[in-house]
DNA sequence: GGCCAGGCCTCGC
DNA sequence: GCGAGGCATGGC
């Protein structure tokens, strides 16, 4: 087990944020989640300190990034344009989201499902795709764990060769409808070698977003979201019909968001949260 | 039961 | 280059 102390850190809000579909909150304090193969649960103690139920090792190794820790939250908020109110009343609310560095090809499948779909229908959709075809995963903590996981095994999400075996009628059956054939199409760029995550990972954005472009399935939107949820790519503005509604209705159709070249992807997520939560 | 969902592809101009 | 139409299924 770790303890961190970790400011501007809120798994709950994390989890609630649309960005990952995969991390599950056991009670307001505890959350659980499968990313890079593991289990992984996350205990609120209080006064901003968390406990995280795996070694120092696989702290620094992968959680360290996985969630971001090393960006200065407090220094994006505090770059906010001060006159910018709407944004600023979405940042205060959000406080304690963070960018996830999520794993690659999940995060591609994950966002290719997404489009014309809410998010609990992506989240059940990719929780069927797992257990149809990942790898087991018995929810063992390496340190003591903190409650009951709340399953006794999970499903990692499948490899890339694993997905490229299903057929379209397999994926269709995991309720994917008419984006089977865009998720066979990436499994196999991806299966193929095509698609490299260590390699994409070197390129500059523009490059980065032109092969994610390329895809087939794969537009504006979904390859932003892959620029900013799997490569880090804070710089990134994905467009969904709620940041199109709030750009309308709040910045007179123009938001411009060079004006935060580091953080305009943190922006985005804060004011997505904002607007999702405040009239749910 | 009807409506809409973190869009994208294809086609017609 | 750009706008309209169509799209499988799940949740509320």
């Amino acid at each position: 087990m770790i303890e961190a102390v970790l400011p501007f850190f809120s798994p709950e809000k994390i989890a609630d944020s649309g960005q990952a579909f995969r991390i599950h909150m056991l009670d307001s304090t505890h959350a659980e989640t499968v990313a890079f193969g593991r289990y992984l649960q996350i205990a609120d103690m209080g006064d901003s300190r968390y406990a995280f139920s795996c070694t120092a090792d696989e702290f620094a190794g992968i959680w360290s990034a996985y969630f971001d820790l090393n960006r200065d939250y407090e220094k994006v908020v505090s770059s906010i344009d001060r006159n910018d109110n709407y944004l600023l009343s979405a940042a205060e609310f959000g406080i304690g989201i963070r960018i996830l560095r999520q794993e690659v090809f999940e995060t591609a499948i994950s966002y290719i499902i997404s489009q014309r779909r809410s998010i609990p229908s992506i989240t059940t959709a990719v929780e069927r795709i797992c257990s149809l075809c990942g790898e087991k995963i018995v929810p063992y903590a390496p340190e003591p764990v903190f409650t009951a996981p709340s399953q006794n095994e999970f499903y990692a999400f499948p490899t890339p060769v694993r997905l490229a075996e299903l057929s379209i009628e397999d994926l269709t059956a995991t309720g994917v409808g008419y984006r089977a054939p865009y998720i066979a199409r990436a499994a196999s760029d991806f299966s193929s070698g095509k698609l490299i995550p260590d390699e994409l990972a070197e390129l500059p954005d523009s490059d980065l977003y032109r092969i994610l472009m390329s895809m087939y399935g794969v537009g504006m939107k979904v390859a932003n979201c892959i620029m900013l949820f799997a490569f880090a790519r804070t710089s990134r503005f994905p467009v969904d019909v709620w940041i199109a509604r709030i750009v309308d209705t709040y910045y007179g159709g123009n938001f411009d968001a060079s004006r935060y070249p580091d953080s305009a992807g943190i922006m985005q997520q804060f004011m997505f949260y904002y607007e999702r939560k405040r009239i749910s």
